[in-house]
DNA sequence: CGGTCATTTGAAATCGTTCAAAAGGAGTGG
DNA sequence: CCACTCCTTTTGAACGATTTCAAATGACCG
């Protein structure tokens, strides 16, 4: 389970074995197990724990007063949750689960001891966060200008994408544990249009789904239709960056990671 | 002008003479005025400086190939451009202004000095970046649920609060430099029904747009038909983070601010 | 004063929503 | 194992919000 954290941080960088370790070792002190659709922290609560998801999927996702609900994020086994608002004082959204999962709580000083002992874990990371807002970006471009079924294309490119790249595939089926629901409040469109919009990609032939299970029939055309452009995700392996070549030192590291 | 970048990371944290001066010396060193309606940075090149907003708005935004286009932020004077996406190979999106505009720009090397020797300087930077990332989660909202009325209100709040926070407006008129174009390709509407629905929100007497210049008439009103709520935006200062009171030296403090 | 760009208007067409209800699937307790 | 319930998926039809097309008006600049 906590080979899934490993093997998401090493899509960055290589990571030696005591820095494996290190990191196993403060993942599984606290584990905790959690049933499908239960949150795991709500919106309001101060962010304690750096909390990460060993197995199962998750979202973060933001209730309006009067019901409606959008997510604002998918995360799936062996991505950190908080990189992103742990500092906040209170949290602006809601984390929960899809199905049930597994999550490893670690409290914030003892992360920050972690990451100030290995700097190469500081640099993947803040990396993992880079990409997270990224993906954030191409979602702002999902839901303001795709249309219905461009939406539902691009989404599942992304995550059939970022379901390989954790080793969660094999042979083109990806898991997908998504109700239309869940498309509905990721994509902003009714519950209805997602239900009509799949079966017209179905129809077409570009994807099946059955059984929480999704093939992509046509991974060319999809792309296509949705101008799906991987690049976004980062999923090779980032060259050093030119400026920073000789910074050395760990808290140079550090810091250089942060920012 | 250097003066905005300081009151903005002022709104996280009181900074020292020694604090303000070094910034400030760093920031004074290559300054370039921009005319309006220009790239700064151009999707696909390597992010090598970081560079800073010293006056004018501008904005973030990602092309489709046929032409259709996505704002995914707003820069207002003050705000840093590339926190969150320095560290990427090469950019997935690009940089413009709005009007003209005047800018810094550091080197990645001389930045990174400058966090690694001033603490306290990472962390305002560290923060800003974590609002940052909110306001994109409160835009992931505003596109995915709330209709065309709500998403200009909304917009609107969160322009005029964030204007007013860095002193840009004086008695209830805010500067608002964007066109009805903008306002388009922000919130995923066309342009013909930002103007109805501008006109929808003039004729309830909620705002007043004229010259370029925003009038909020009916500020609660206006909040409350998009369920605006300010916490986002976190403009009051952050308490100190509970796990982490007694975190000492530079650099911890850094990786604090990372993290 | 002409030219360019932004705003505004009208009317028709489209996309997506809503409402309502049926059908399918999975789990639970009797 | 069946009956029951809950939840998700599916369908139909009407409605509504938003887009598109096309053109006029207004504002600003050189």
């Amino acid at each position: 389970m906590i080979q899934a954290v490993l093997r998401r941080l090493e899509l960055f960088a290589g990571l030696s074995d005591q820095e494996r370790e290190a990191l196993s070792s403060l993942l599984s002190r606290r584990v905790r197990r959690i049933g499908p659709r239960h949150d795991i922290v709500i919106e309001g609560q101060p962010a304690r724990n750096v909390i990460f998801l060993l197995s199962g999927w998750a979202c973060r996702y933001k209730h309006l007063h009067d019901g409606r609900r959008q997510t604002m994020a998918y995360l799936l086994p062996g991505d950190a949750c908080d990189l992103a608002v742990f500092g906040l004082p209170v949290l602006d959204h809601s984390l929960a689960t899809i199905g049930s999962a597994r999550i490893a709580e670690v409290p914030a000083r003892q992360m920050q001891d972690l990451l100030d002992r290995h700097p190469r874990l500081a640099r993947g990371f803040a990396w993992a966060r880079v990409v997270a807002e990224a993906i954030g970006r191409e979602w702002l471009v999902n839901l303001g200008q795709r249309s219905a079924a461009e939406k539902l294309a691009h989404l599942l490119c992304e995550l059939s994408l970022r379901a390989t790249s954790v080793g969660l595939c094999v042979d083109g089926r990806c898991p997908l544990p998504l109700t239309q629901i869940d498309l509905a409040s990721t994509t902003g469109m009714s519950i209805v249009h997602v239900n009509r919009t799949l079966q017209d990609l179905r129809g077409r032939g570009l994807v099946s789904i059955e059984g929480r299970q999704l093939r992509i029939l046509a991974p060319a055309r999809l792309r296509d239709m949705a101008q799906f452009d991987d690049t976004y995700l980062h999923l090779g392996r980032p060259r050093r960056r030119p400026g920073l070549e000789s910074a050395s030192g760990p808290a140079r590291q550090a810091t250089a990671a942060a920012f």
